[in-house]
Parts: structure tokens; C-alpha cells; sequence
DNA sequence: GCGATCAGTT
DNA sequence: CACAACTGATCGC
């Protein structure tokens, strides 16, 4: 789960995978997926009323990421705002402030992340120096260097940040096996299954995700099939996901779901029913895709387990291990890295927060979604070094002053963003309505209105309705 | 009735 | 077995 609150240090005015709270107030907005947890405050009714209003604030995400949002109903009107961007094209983006015009340029480029379809990560390039958000990503040892506008001629540029998934920066996650590994492990697994008769079929449990889709199409390609699944219509204008999926049952290969299919359909049961279309019962296996890790010495790495007699799990993994992770940050080198996510088990060492806001600066939002922090602030000071002897071995929330009690279930840690100039938002504000101004016979706002609504939300005062 | 949030589950 | 999303309970509007 991410747990990143949305903006990031250098670029303070833009927003990525997170759309509630204070980043209502940002200039441009960035998707980079479509997975649920990336989406917080993208269906929201104030963001909505603000789209409307403004001429600048666009959201830019991948082709395919668009494709998959606009699928979804519910998000429908952010059709006439998306901006999509072709992969490593390098974008200038104006960031305006449509209250006094002031401006800033920033360089955008979209980099394949390896994590669903779609999925990408940002490196933008502007006056506070490179930055890289990774979103969630997978990439392999060594790809990091194959990507070419991480690099200026020969040269890798220079990293100020990177927001990093950090899912499984734990050396308990130290090696997952490659996607060419796990896939082969399940393409055998399936060969041996569906070649014993017609009415052996296998059930793959995918959870209700994107990702998967690349383990259907190299199905489907090696054993000439399509994959059965409940619908067809995000990939409509994916042509080579389309040709691999089914909505017709009869196919040896299921990727089929039911609201209640953990209950009754595992082992030897199939969502969308056990008999063939001439009546004979079909013989089932399951197989569930689920992450497997190794520790850095683990020499045995089966990518198959058994768990019943007609089940199994095979390993699969939409994170980059470990060690992936640790070759990533050494080709890269940042100053600073920020986790996007809160460690697995944390049973850690050293790391360095940013500057913490006092508490009594005003009022701090209660949660555990602005927290922040980063490793090895000065990653840049060991270049004589070994860059990997500076990396710490795993992330730590450092605790916070005068903690939280016991039993508190929350992360005990609570590092806090740097202040920006733009004022936070506190929870019942939040939840609140904005009072924005309309002209009533249209939806074009008067200058002088879209001038105020600005000033409004800059400056946080007036523009929240309030509650008794 | 809708949406947000939380705890629990897979 | 560790991820992302669904379910159901609860609360507020």
C-alpha cells in the first residue's frame, strides 16, 4: 500500500497518486497507475468542481493508464483534462498558479515501471534538479541502465531524489525470482495440466488487479488459447492484451472471478462453473500467483509449491526485490531516497529524516499519511565508497516525540513533510465542502471568480463551508 | 441512499 | 505468506 502523501519536496505545487487534502491545491497532477491505492481523492467532488473551473490543471499518466481510468465510470469526467504521454518523450509542462500567473516550467518524462499495464514512473527535470518517482515498479538487476533518459551521453545524470517503492526493501525480500523464471515455472505447469485431456482445465486466482496481463498473453501465445475472464471492456483498445482474452467458458485456461470465489472455489472448483458444455466434469487445478523470496544465500528457488491436492502457488511479483532495489539506487546514486511505503517487518537501522515540523506550528493532521523520511541524506558524500555499504540495509519510521500509546496499531513514527507555503488542510476541513463560486447559467466561471476561487484555496481561509 | 473509513479477510 | 481489493459495519450528511 502506498502510503505517500502526494507531493514531493522538490516539486512542491505538482501531485502524484494521491488527490485529497492539500493536494487540491496543486498546479498539474500525475497518475502512474491504475491501481486503486495510487487513486485516493481522483473521484472526489472538489477536485471535480476545480477541474472545471481551470484552464491549466491537467492529470498526466501513460496511454494505457488512461484507457484503464476511463473504463471505470466513476471517473469519467476527467476525460476532457488527461493529458496522456508516450513513454520516454521528454515534456515541458507549464506549472501556473492561476491566481497571480507566476510560473514554472518542468520536464517531464515517462519511464516503462514493469509493474501493471500502464504503470510508469516520472523523472522530472526542472530548476530544483532530477527527480525520480518510481510509483510502484519491478525492474530487473540492471535495467536501470538501459533506460535512456536516466542518462546524458554516457553519463547517468544527476539524482536529487528518488521517491522509491520500497514494498520489499527488507533484505528478508534479499531475491524473487525473474518474471522469465516464474513464468516459465507456471507455462510448465499448465503445459503439463491442459495436455492430459480437453477437460483439463486450471483456474489462475488473480486478485482482482492489472498485472497479470502479461502472464495471459504468454499463456495464451504458448498454448494457441485465449484466457477466460470477466470482462473485456478496459482492454477494448488494447488490441494485443485483447486477442488473448475470452469471455467465452470454454477454454482450457481460466482467469475468471466471483465475489465469492475464495470461499468456494478453491482447489478443485471454477467460478463460472465444473462441467464442460457437454456435461462432463472438468478436472481443475488452481494455481495463485502470490510472492515467493529467498534470502541472499537460498540456492533452492522453486517457483511452484503445492498446497492441495489440485492447488498451487506459483511465484509472482508486481515489486522489485530486494536486491533489485539495492542495484537500482547504486546505478542511480540519489542524494536523497524516499519510501513510498511503510516496511514489511521492520527490523532496522539507520535513517535520516527531513526536518520535522514543530507541533506547535498550527495544526497537524493526526494520521499517518504525511509521513515522510528519507535514507542516507547524503548518499552523494560516499562516492569514494562502496555506494552499497551507504545504502542503510532496511527503512525505519523513527519514532516520534512523545509517541503514541501501546497498542496503538498505527506506525508508531510519524516523520513530517517539510512545510510548504501552501497552508494544510486539517481533517474536518477536508471533509468539508468547498464554497466555490459559480455563475449559474454556466459553467464558465466570471475572471474575477476563478481569480478568488484561487486566492481561496491558497490561502485556505473562506473557501471551507462551515459546520456547527 | 451515498460515500468515506475502518477492521478483517483473502 | 506480504499486496491490493473486496466485504461488512459504522458514521455522517
Amino acid at each position: 500500500m502506498s502510503s505517500f502523501a502526494g507531493r514531493m519536496k522538490e516539486y512542491p505545487t505538482v501531485s502524484l497518486d494521491r488527490f485529497d487534502r492539500e493536494n487540491l491545491l496543486s498546479r498539474a497532477y500525475f497518475l502512474s497507475h491504475c491501481h486503486k491505492d495510487h487513486m485516493k481523492g481522483l473521484k472526489g467532488p472538489i477536485l471535480k468542481r476545480k477541474l472545471e473551473f481551470s484552464r491549466t490543471v491537467r492529470l498526466y499518466c501513460s496511454f494505457v493508464t488512461k484507457e484503464l481510468l476511463l473504463s471505470n465510470p466513476k471517473y469519467a469526467f476527467w476525460e476532457e483534462y488527461i493529458v496522456p504521454l508516450e513513454l520516454e518523450s521528454p515534456t515541458q509542462i507549464s506549472l501556473v498558479d492561476e491566481t497571480s500567473g507566476e510560473k514554472e516550467d518542468l520536464v517531464v518524462t515517462l519511464l516503462t515501471a514493469g509493474h501493471c499495464p500502464g504503470s510508469v514512473m516520472f523523472l522530472f527535470e526542472g530548476s530544483q534538479g532530477n527527480v525520480l518517482y518510481t510509483g510502484d515498479f519491478r525492474l530487473a538487476a540492471g535495467d536501470a541502465s538501459r533506460i535512456e533518459h536516466l542518462h546524458s551521453g554516457s553519463r547517468v545524470k544527476d539524482i536529487q531524489s528518488i521517491y522509491l517503492d520500497s514494498t520489499f526493501y527488507d533484505p528478508r525480500f534479499y531475491k524473487i525470482p525473474t518474471r522469465e523464471v516464474c513464468l516459465n515455472g507456471i507455462l510448465e505447469l499448465v503445459g503439463n495440466w491442459i495436455s492430459q485431456s480437453p477437460y483439463h482445465v486450471v483456474w489462475l486466482n488473480c486478485k482482482a488487479a492489472y498485472g497479470y496481463e502479461y502472464l495471459f498473453t504468454n499463456l495464451g501465445e504458448e498454448f494457441n488459447t485465449q484466457i477466460h475472464v470477466r470482462s473485456l471492456a478496459m482492454f477494448k483498445k488494447m488490441p494485443e492484451i485483447l486477442s488473448y482474452v475470452t469471455t467465452d467458458r470454454r477454454t482450457q485456461i481460466h482467469a475468471c472471478r466471483h465475489p465469492k470465489d475464495e470461499e468456494f472455489f478453491q482447489g478443485s472448483r471454477l467460478p463460472c462453473g465444473c462441467t464442460a458444455s457437454d456435461g462432463t466434469p472438468l478436472r481443475i487445478i488452481s494455481i495463485k500467483p502470490s510472492t515467493m523470496w529467498f534470502g541472499e544465500r537460498m540456492r533452492k528457488t522453486n517457483v511452484i509449491i503445492k498446497t492441495g491436492a489440485s492447488s498451487y502457488r506459483a511465484c509472482f511479483s508486481f515489486h522489485s526485490s530486494y536486491s533489485e532495489l539495492k542495484d537500482f539506487l547504486s546505478y542511480l546514486r540519489p542524494v536523497n531516497i524516499y519510501p513510498s511505503v511503510i516496511p514489511i517487518g521492520r527490523t532496522l537501522t539507520e535513517v535520516t529524516q527531513i526536518p520535522q515540523k514543530t507541533a506547535d506550528e498550527g495544526e497537524t493532521p493526526d494520521n499517518d499519511e504525511n509521513f515522510s523520511l528519507t535514507l542516507s541524506a547524503s548518499l552523494s558524500n560516499h562516492s569514494s565508497q562502496n555506494l552499497d555499504s551507504c545504502l542503510p540495509d532496511t527503512l525505519i519510521l523513527q519514532p516520534e516525540q512523545g509517541g503514541r500509546e501501546q497498542g496503538d496499531k498505527r506506525p508508531s513514527t510519524v516523520a513530517q513533510e517539510e512545510s510548504n507555503d501552501q497552508k494544510e488542510l486539517s481533517e474536518s476541513q477536508v471533509s468539508s465542502d468547498y464554497d466555490i463560486p459559480c455563475t449559474p447559467e454556466s459553467k464558465t466561471p466570471r475572471p474575477d471568480e476563478l481569480s478568488q476561487l484561487y486566492r481561496k484555496l491558497a490561502s485556505g481561509e473562506d473557501v471551507i463551508r462551515k459546520r456547527d
